[in-house]
This record gives structure tokens, C-alpha cells and sequence, in this order.
DNA sequence: CGTGCAGTTGAGCAAATTCAACGCTTGTGG
DNA sequence: CCACAAGCGTTGAATTTGCTCAACTGCACG
């Protein structure tokens, strides 16, 4: 069910204005979710991997923006069509609510996360990376230090230092600005609120 | 559908680690949900009023304990006997990704509101409060300076200069600590991000 | 008339932001 | 092939914001 479209790095899937007529799963690729404030200020509402669902709201128009971070596929589906099945289709209606509450529980996580300190939410950030993508010891960050800074809700420059001093602590192992070893997930667990 | 039970200020309606074997919609009274964390900071998930659903989760155990703020009538809905009526019940199921979608768009504006400001913080709060009484200049709080402060995540003494700030400006008038009139709107939403 | 609690106010401090400079990498034009 | 501009990330210094600790006020209740 549904089309798979195509973004180019840089795209725009949707805008905040727009109506509510799609959502969409990403197929290959990744994908960030955000919000401009009227001072300017970014916000992220999330970032999503292969098989994760976004633009599932519930308003008449979306209260993000979603943007491919690289080369992206997504699959497109009526919302309209969707709940439509859903209605006739017991499971599909579950999904759906199973799907609403994924996304319920991280905003929770996150509202959670944005009343900690820099490091308990630079700590939580890597480890919420590195669950999805548990077999190694290192992770590999898609985006970049302004979406993680505005993702956590803080300054570019916080972030570097928050990690420089992490890597100090011999919590993390910093090679190359992408690319960061977990040494201490204890360290990093225990700032974990 | 669903029985009426009393809750005396000060009790417990669950807490976080049970079962989220039940949700509640609050007949009179007023409740409010919190999460303590590990450094004993506690987080309110939210406020709750005459109507208001609370406690509609989808993990196994509840992420956030509920308290009645004063003496609190509410009534109690088995989860399961309310997502079986659902299946076979197209209305009932809309309500309740309905309702699902109110949460999560009340959780998109929270996180919002806890990367700005003290100043921006506590007018989206007041502004926020004043929506649900809509006929009054002033508005009345259910809560204590604790409550308050835990909501936007700040400290007490932070939120009542805040309010003393914001009552310098010609914003607001103190009219003893929980009795507010709201003078100038647009100097409140100007802050609203 | 005290005692206790909620709220306010003040002073000093810690944390994060702002502003600025610098290093590293990448891509472009001479 | 080299020079240099542009972008991203890091680091430093000064500043701002909100927190901590402490004292004090007002009010309710015995």
C-alpha cells in the first residue's frame, strides 16, 4: 500500500502548513522532522530511520516540517484511505493506535530529557543512537551538531563541548565528528535520568 | 460505561509502576500526573479538568503516577473492555485515537514550550490556563508555585519572580498567590514562541 | 498568639549562551 | 597543483540566565 517517492538531500517533504493529507514511512534514507520558532529558533521534533513511520498527526495541518537529512525514499499513504481501512479493519486500527503511542511515549521521553542538565541530554542522545544500532560499540551520527543542538534544545557549542568533556571522562571516544565510540555505557547510563 | 469512584486529596489514583490496566476521565475535581526522577526532581505530565481524559497509555505499566490536586470525583474505564469495544466499534475507536491525538499534541507543544525562556514559559502557561476558563479576564490556579514550577520545569523561586517580573511590566495583576488578572494579552502572547 | 506552610525576595554561584577566534576539511578557480 | 574561500566543528572569554541557599512575609489554623 502506497507509492515510494524519491527526496534529494535538501528536499522539503512536507511544510508545517500543509494539510494533513499523507503520512509517511521512510523506505531508505533518514529523515528530520522540525519546527521553526517565531524568534528563529529550531526545534526537532524527531529523527527517523528506515521502517519508522512520520507525519502520523492528528491535526488538519501538520505542526512540523519533515526534510530528508540524505537521498531518501519514503512511501506515501492516505491518511484519508488509512483510516478508512482502519475502521473496517481491526488491526490496521491497532497499528495505528500502536503507532500513535510509539510516538506518544518518545515525546514523553523527550519532555523528560529537555529538563535535564547538557550532559544527562547529550548522554541520553547517544544512548537513544545507539539503540538503533545495537550490534556495535560505536555509532555513526546522521546529522549534524545544529540538528543535534536543536534536537536537545541547545547551542552547537554546548553540545561540542558537553561531548569533549564526556570523551575527558573517558565516557565516550570521540574519531572524527560523526563517528563516536560508547567506551562507558555505565557513565552514560547513569546520567541517564 | 465505567464506574465513579471518590479520591480525597492527597491519595493516589495509580502510581507509575502499576498496570495500566485502567484509564480515568476526571467528573470533578482536578488531577494532576507526575514522574519523580532518579535525582528526586519530579516532572508533571500534565493538568487535569472536569472531562479530561488521563492515564490512556499503551505500555504495560503507566509512565506517570496521578494524584487528585483537590477532592476528585472520576470515573474508571477498563483499558481492555474499552480497545475490545473499539474493534468492533468504528466511533468508539476514532474517539480513542482521537483523544490519543489531543495527548500527543498537548506533549508537541510542551516540549516547545521547555526550550524557551522563564519569561516565555510562564506566559504560555498563564495563556494556556486561561483558554480552558475563556470567560474571565483573570484566571484561577488549581495548583501551587511546586506544581507550577515542576510543569514548566523550573524552580519555584524562578517562577514567582517570573510572575513578579511579569506583574512590572503591566502584564498580568497578583491578586493574592493564585487569583491572576490577566491585563495585557498580547504582551503574553508576544512571549508565546 | 505562636507554629507551620506557601510564597516572595535577595545575594552569590553555576550552567549554558553569546560572541569571537581558530583549525580542519572540502571544493573551486587561477 | 596550489591558493583560497566556505562550511563545520572546536575552543576561549565574557555575559546572561536560572539555580541554590537563606532570610523574610503573610496567612491559616490550632
Amino acid at each position: 500500500m502506497g507509492a515510494i517517492i524519491s527526496y534529494p538531500r535538501g528536499g522539503e517533504i512536507f511544510g508545517e502548513e500543509e494539510a494533513t493529507d499523507y503520512l509517511y514511512q521512510v523506505v531508505t534514507g533518514s529523515v528530520r522532522t522540525y519546527k521553526v520558532l517565531n524568534d528563529g529558533r529550531r526545534q526537532i521534533g524527531g529523527f527517523y530511520l528506515p521502517g519508522d513511520i512520520f507525519g502520523l498527526e492528528f491535526g488538519d495541518e501538520h505542526a512540523f516540517s519533515a526534510e530528508p537529512m540524505t537521498d531518501t525514499k519514503v512511501r506515501v499513504i492516505k491518511r484519508r484511505a488509512l483510516h478508512d481501512l482502519a475502521e473496517r479493519n481491526p488491526s490496521i486500527a491497532r497499528e495505528l493506535i500502536f503507532h500513535t503511542g510509539v510516538e506518544l511515549r518518545q515525546m514523553q521521553k523527550r519532555m523528560l530529557l529537555l529538563i535535564m542538565s547538557a550532559q544527562e541530554r547529550v548522554a541520553s542522545f547517544l544512548l537513544e543512537v545507539a539503540e538503533r544500532a545495537p550490534a556495535q560499540p560505536a555509532i555513526d551520527l546522521a546529522m549534524s551538531r545544529q540538528d543535534i543542538a536543536d534536537y536537545l534544545g541547545m547551542t552547537i557549542e554546548t553540545v561540542s563541548r558537553t561531548l569533549t568533556a564526556l570523551e575527558a571522562s573517558a565516557a565516550i571516544e570521540l574519531q572524527g565528528s560523526r563517528h563516536i565510540v560508547l567506551r562507558n555505557r555505565n557513565t552514560l547510563n547513569r546520567l541517564n535520568g
